[in-house]
DNA sequence: TTTAAACTCTCTAGTCACTATAGAGTCAAG
DNA sequence: CTTGACTCTATAGTGACTAGAGAGTTTAAA
């Protein structure tokens, strides 16, 4: 199959998988007298891992090296397991700072009824004041 | 005062300042004779109040929205709480997802006891099978 | 048979908010 | 007068794509 066909396959835009074929997350595939890349279902199998793979925000380089362990049946499992412990606490610390971020933009937002005009807005004077305990 | 001391000042790069001056977010300062750029205490609070609204993951182009209401003291005040409220919802909708994130790769790392060989990691082998649902 | 549409190719540049570097100039102290 | 700290501009890099130009290939209809 052609790349149109692998795109319409798995949900990957024709652009996102030459760009993975530059970045050795796919390998160099065969071509087509004219030049066209030319895909198999094993073709599709591995982009599908990859973008189960992005979906869990895995990043392309994590990817990389699972798509290595993937290959190497006898590695020891517990690096496949630290990345993704790694990767989860990554994703806990963010949604932490996320939550912060919410209440403090919360409480901005609370802070003023949203009528007449900008002189007396309480948010934009929250943000000038608070600078001052910042710094 | 020099480039250098409102960078300790505020705790921004000074590179970093520099770049807020070429995008719009600080206005073109005075020069000395060596064309050193000279800042004065209203500098410090401009971008103080950069890195607050920074500090809430606003983007410069937001900042930039909101430091043109904060020179404008008549317009409505309605404008930055829509802003806010917006950015708000994404906030919280960038929460839900990682929160999703988070289920999914905490239900993958219980799936493998990470003691064996790749071959039969129960991770790699998830994260193939998903595809198939997901397909 | 021609020709038009649809597809593919490579290469380059843009996104965002910086960060890092090179190479040159300025200024104060010793 | 030289050393070192500071500053200047300009350019390139980050990550994971996306968008476009300009050219070639293939397929279908007229």
């Amino acid at each position: 199959m052609k790349i149109g066909e692998l795109s319409t396959l798995t949900g990957c835009s024709v652009q996102t998988i030459r760009y993975y074929e530059k970045e050795h997350l796919l390998p160099k595939t065969q071509r087509s007298e004219g030049n066209f890349r030319l895909y198999d279902d094993a073709s599709v199998e591995h982009l599908l891992f990859i973008k189960r793979c992005r979906s869990l925000d895995l990043s392309l380089s994590e990817i990389r090296q699972l798509l290595e362990l993937r290959y190497s049946p006898n590695a020891p499992c517990d690096e496949v397991s630290h990345m993704l412990s790694s990767h989860i606490n990554h994703v806990r610390a963010r949604i932490e700072e996320l939550i912060n971020l919410e209440n403090q933009l919360a409480s901005l937002l609370h802070s003023c009824p949203s009528q007449g005009t900008v002189k007396k807005c309480e948010i934009l004077k929250n943000l000038i004041a608070t600078q001052k305990i910042m710094s």
